[in-house]
DNA sequence: TTCCATGTTCCGCA
DNA sequence: TTGCGGAACATGGA
């Protein structure tokens, strides 16, 4: 389940279990994980060191390694997930990675659908860079001035813009989806013909939602009985205004709203 | 059996 | 150059 909510959840997952224990053994049980990396060098890598930190940008988590200038970059695609575990017994199902720890712990990096990746990087900011991510959404030098500008002369659908991953990194599917249902405002919406209130609306809707997903998945809540999330089905009723909620396609993912109030 | 899935990339077309 | 539709990738689950 991994939009940068889920991705953060992880980030703190991996911080509190698996920092600062020897890895003893590395098991790569499926190499297409890996993408382009070899297998061998990726073992190399990381067996004998700890990891020591996370760092989280968008959908992708950072892990630093005692090995000098060696980060292991995770990335969750649509099935991706960690497990932390002492009995071999709990190991999941479609575990593709697994570190082993002195002392005992294992963590997996579980992917049942393979479109994950793990690799090793040389720092989170030249992979940032390489990839042409765009800023986190909730970082706090994200502002609405820098929301603002990134809309500035584009054209299309603003749920295609909140999608794309080089001008914002962390939305998917799930909460643009969200985001525009609290903004009131249809997925299609051209970028170009939003007031300025809208925008502001979109830019605060999207940064408290994130906060309040993360903030829900510490303490495994639900979300809101009012959210779309719990009404993503054709013909639901909208909670916010009775309308009924539709299905459509933008930017090639399935796309629920309730024309009712987005416009 | 068929459709759908929280992601990304690549290609062709306008 | 920008934006968009479609297909592909891999593997279930309903």
């Amino acid at each position: 389940m991994p939009e940068l909510p889920e991705v953060e959840t992880f980030a703190r997952y991996f911080a509190s279990h698996a920092l600062d224990q020897k890895i003893v053994r590395v098991d790569v049980r499926d190499e297409r994980i890996l993408g382009e990396t070899r297998k061998d060098a990726f073992v190399r890598k990381l067996k004998g060191q700890s990891f020591t930190g996370v760092r989280r940008h968008g959908k992708h988590l950072f892990v630093l390694t005692t090995g000098n200038d060696t980060w292991l970059h995770l990335h969750f695609g649509m099935s991706g997930d960690l497990a932390y575990y002492r009995d071999k017994k709990d190991e999941p199902r479609f575990a593709r990675i697994v570190f082993a720890f002195e002392g005992g712990g294992h963590l997996a990096f579980e992917d049942m659908r393979l479109f994950g990746l793990a690799e090793i990087v040389s720092s989170p900011e030249a992979f940032i860079e390489d990839r042409g991510l765009g800023p986190d959404p909730i970082d706090p030098s994200f502002t609405l001035k820098r929301f603002t500008e990134l809309l500035e002369g584009r054209r299309g659908a603003i749920k295609s813009l909140l999608m794309s991953q080089e001008i914002l990194a962390g939305l998917g599917n799930l909460w643009v989806d969200e985001t525009l249902y609290l903004s009131s405002i249809h997925p299609r919406r051209p970028i170009d013909r939003l007031k300025k209130e809208e925008v502001r609306a979109i830019f605060t809707s999207m940064r408290k939602l994130l906060r309040d997903v993360i903030e829900r998945h510490s303490r495994g809540a639900p979300m809101p009985a009012k959210s779309l999330y719990e009404h993503r089905e054709v013909d639901a009723r909208c909670p916010r205004c009775g309308g009924s909620i539709q299905r459509m396609v933008v930017f090639g993912r399935t796309t629920y709203f309730c024309p009712g109030h987005q416009r």
